[in-house]
DNA sequence: TATTGTTATACTCTATAACTATA
DNA sequence: TATAGTTATAGAGTATAACAATA
């Protein structure tokens, strides 16, 4: 890399001056948030698990039998988009659509047996990659930090638009 | 909606169990981020600049003269997917690429005055959607927030894979 | 040989319209 | 008529390979 950059103004990647950007939420949070799928992914890429995955899991696991318009709503993606997520997740003998007798339109949605069993190893990977996080901003910060970002999350949800 | 629903389990949207979700760093910072890029498209549509754009103008704005492949890095994106966005800029008049002289495969990048005009009212955009960001979290957890946000951009940038 | 900007390409994620079968 | 699941499709965003001009 040659260090002779006396062009017009500046040509090297150091030294980039982020302006308002170092304090903007809004692009800290999108880069906060590109890294921890990084990591997460780090974490859960041996079991072929992505974040959205074990989303659907865990919401599945919690709530047996649910709709999989009702997971898609939870999750915040069109029903549409839910379709073939839930087919690899099938495919893989993850968890079980079954047809709901009272409304023969709908499927209900379980965990199989290896869908448990998955599930107990994806929370061993999850809680030492929440241990990493709370690590890098330290113990002292993490209650704050969540109660903020549950703020965002949740209390923007119907905005004065 | 028929709230008859004794159905298998559960068929209703509401009262949705998040389970591990509820405290999950990496969930809440995802939403998080959806929420935020809402509410800046709502501050920003009228002006029709998207997040990635207002990055770049800042950045260009900043470090005048910089090449497209150092913004590229600067902004965590390759630098192939930088040409159609600086195409669109300076078809919009905002920027233009200028040949560098001293080596004459690189574009130096500068705010056009008309530029530097709209880059003056993003920040009154920015600034109000800031500020609305701080009241959803409080005035008093906002330094934190940043602060640990940042750690979590920054410090983990080459991580201990 | 390596780098800058570029094109072409592909893969993921997401959003919309339309179909079927049920209600 | 409205809704659940599905298909097809189109648009973003992002990743790699390869090329011409230049270093």
């Amino acid at each position: 890399m040659s260090e002779k950059n006396t062009n017009d103004s500046k040509s090297n990647d150091a030294n980039i001056d982020y302006g308002i950007l170092n304090d903007a939420i809004g692009y800290l949070i999108r880069r906060s948030q590109i890294k921890i799928f990084q990591e997460f992914n780090r974490h859960f890429e041996a079991l072929e698990i992505k974040p959205a995955q074990f989303s659907a899991l865990e919401i599945i696991n919690r709530n047996p039998g649910l709709r999989q318009s009702a997971l898609a709503n939870a999750l915040g993606v069109q029903r549409t988009n839910m379709v073939g997520m839930l087919d690899a997740l099938q495919e893989r003998g993850l968890i079980d659509r079954k047809l709901s007798n009272e409304d023969k339109r709908s499927h209900a949605l379980f965990l199989t047996r290896k869908g448990q069993q998955l599930l107990g190893l994806l929370y061993d990977q999850f809680n030492q990659h929440e241990k990493q996080i709370e690590e890098t901003i330290g113990q002292c910060n993490v209650e704050v930090f969540r109660e903020c970002l549950s703020k965002i999350a949740h209390k923007l949800d119907s905005s004065d638009i």
